[in-house]
DNA sequence: CGTTAACATGAAGAATGGTTCCGTTTGACG
DNA sequence: CGTCAAACGGAACCATTCTTCATGTTAACG
């Protein structure tokens, strides 16, 4: 029994690629702390329209969050197909993401692993560890990424870095380029 | 020209007492987000005496990360008196206080930068910075820690660490352990 | 066009959590 | 003891921010 509806309408279709757009940009300006309120005026709607589109403030982050995973997949991907060195496709690989990661608060806390980001797992956090872990295979087949790393080292570590760059955004004397060197050095074998 | 102020009554030092051994058990088992009334009430007082003893909670906040930071500091210079080689003395520092901080809610966030700890440098986080600065010209010298190694690498470090270790608390997938070790060994000469 | 369901709005509501304030109690001192 | 300033208690206050809802608007379709 499928209910007969009205396909949305298109000023709806408008307002939600609106109200993401903003809020892409308030989180990435302010962290995931930004208001509803501020992104609602920055969407040029009102609050209530953001809640049309998403129930929760926290659905609108899980939406974003899923998005920047994707964005990271692709990044892993495209390292796949490039020739290169095993060690240097996949450290290239954590530079790229890093860099992307840190230019934006709200990723630097989402892969610090917020809570709102880290509950469902988004199919584009499977195909990150998917391609991370052909990556990772291919540098551990070559000899120089230590035998007992995993991907899951690799989040925990990128987990750190998160709140590492958040902390350097916030003011606090760091450096997220020196964390990665020594971190990735301590991937490789001796 | 001193006021002539009358001493302290001992009813008083003895709440302040309760107070700060109330507020360090909260913030260890909640973080810093533990509640003022919280507080209170494991102290046995009303938030008005907690108040009385400190004028916000930023500045209870302030006053139990200083205390952590001797703590640090502690180990580190207690490192600087045993015998071994530079390495393992400078590792089972990064050991021994790892292992503190990860054991209290509120300590991993008072590592990861929280704003209300990182505002004034303490004495202890002074004389921890000093103490490294020991270890790690001892490591260095004996050729066994990278040269361009610094203090400020071990706080940025420790920075990830301390978030590493509240999100494995909090229940994501995590190892500080494994990080650590990782990090320990991206910090050796190779 | 007229009708209607979908959509938009933003002020009001609700929940949270730090801080204040004043009536009451209590320790210290003469 | 009697006095008094210091200390206490905790309800009330206030600020912040997410969420709802009653009212007004608009795109789609016949």
């Amino acid at each position: 029994m499928s209910i007969a509806r009205r396909p949305q309408r298109a000023d709806a279709r408008r307002n939600r690629e609106k109200v993401v757009a903003a809020a892409s940009a308030a989180f990435a300006e302010s962290g995931l702390e930004a208001q509803v309120e501020d992104i609602a005026r920055r969407a040029g709607v009102g609050v209530g329209t953001v809640y049309r589109h998403f129930p929760t403030k926290e659905k609108l982050v899980e939406a974003l969050a899923a998005e920047h995973f994707g964005k990271l997949a692709a990044i892993a991907e495209a390292a796949l197909d490039e020739p290169g060195e095993p060690w240097d496709l996949f450290a290239t690989t954590i530079w790229r993401a890093a860099t992307a990661v840190a230019a934006d608060v709200a990723w630097c806390e989402i892969m610090g692993g917020h809570p709102s980001a880290a509950r469902a797992a988004s199919p584009g956090q499977l195909r990150l560890t998917q391609a991370m872990t052909t990556l990772m295979n291919g540098a551990q087949a070559a000899g120089v990424m230590r035998e007992d790393a995993t991907v899951s080292d690799i989040r925990t570590i990128m987990c750190g870095f998160g709140h590492v760059a958040a902390a350097q955004r916030a003011g606090n004397e760091m450096n997220w380029e020196r964390y990665l060197e020594i971190a990735l050095d301590g991937l490789r074998t001796r």
